[in-house]
DNA sequence: CTGGACAGCTAACGCCGTTAGCCCTAGAGT
DNA sequence: ACTCTAGGGCTAACGGCGTTAGCTGTCCAG
């Protein structure tokens, strides 16, 4: 990616993060790199370009939060709540990121199995029981910043009651499969 | 809501299903019921009434779903895949319903309430786990609609394995607090 | 010295939601 | 019977959007 390329995305990261994604506009951030909207198409072909980059970003960002989560404390809560609190840090890259179809063949090879680790380690491998974990961090995030819960809603509640479930099916595969720990 | 206005909801539904949310532009509203656009705005303040028209329509067809799948077999696994068909059936409306802040006050009193019942109802009336299963199934909703699941993927899988997960909570709630089954 | 690629520019197109302001019609009030 | 008013249509237009066409200057390779 050349410098200019990079500064555009720079750019387009700011306004994401602070105004959201509707205010990013092609205009906006050509301003904000000091030239005009149109230059901006002898670096990317089109919007949706710039922000497969941005899901780039988004992405290496997820991927950092869940490993370090991981590595100081690899249980279902723990990273659970890394995923959560990077959403809420990032809300509208978090959202950009994920609320669209993945380009997998745009983006740098292995990113997607990079940010998927963590969840599929701490369920011991099973991939269903990862993508249901998955599911239910993702859709607890996007009720919470689509303000979709009753004001008051106890977030902490839910939150705990879906790990301990996912967590419990976790103990108990490990306790049927002969390793783990006996009893509780 | 006047006979004008109902025919302005009714085709900007027809819109939405048909072709998605980019296409349903008031322009184009107009043109299905015969007028120019700016007359729309006599019916409603702004486009973004319309939509909340359109989200008390899905709200009323998912609860419907529910409520029948809650009479037909009320256990988790019954529910959850009513959501999903009804989500997969009317994806854009799904989306419009689900994917913005709900605007309470201008919702029909309890239609909130009423779509959540027979999720509430089947984990028992515990909220932190109703909300925790909702959130999965919204996940697992959202994420295969924005076609997020690696191809090849085994959806019905990972449907099961959350499903099981909430279930097993269930059962185990209602045996510590003495009624269900004894064992399984 | 010249040719071409690169990266900027202005002008403009066709969308979008929305507003201003006009006009016709139907029904109510006197 | 006449007038007034409100409702609901219309055209024109504004300021935004992503994007394209086509021009221009610069800078390096041959």
């Amino acid at each position: 990616m050349g410098e200019r390329a990079q500064q555009i995305v720079d750019a387009a990261l700011e306004i994401l993060e602070s105004d959201g994604r509707e205010a990013m506009s092609m205009r906006g951030i050509a301003e904000r790199v000091g030239i005009r909207a149109p230059s901006l198409y002898k670096h990317f072909p089109d919007k949706a370009a710039v922000e497969v980059a941005l899901m780039t970003v988004g992405f290496e960002a997820a991927a950092d939060v869940l490993e370090a989560a991981e590595a100081q404390d690899p249980t279902v809560v723990s990273i659970a709540l890394a995923h959560r609190r990077f959403a809420l840090d990032r809300p509208h890259l978090y959202r950009l990121t994920t609320n669209q179809p993945l380009p997998r063949e745009a983006l740098p090879e292995g990113l997607e199995a990079r940010a998927a680790g963590p969840i599929t380690r701490v369920v011991g491998g099973d991939p269903d029981l990862a993508r249901a974990a998955w599911a239910f961090a993702h859709g607890m995030i996007m009720l919470e910043l689509d303000g979709r819960f009753p004001p008051g809603a106890d977030l902490d509640g839910a939150w705990r009651a879906g790990c301990d479930a996912f967590a419990a099916q976790v103990a108990g595969r490990a306790r049927a499969s002969g390793r783990g720990r006996p009893e509780v």
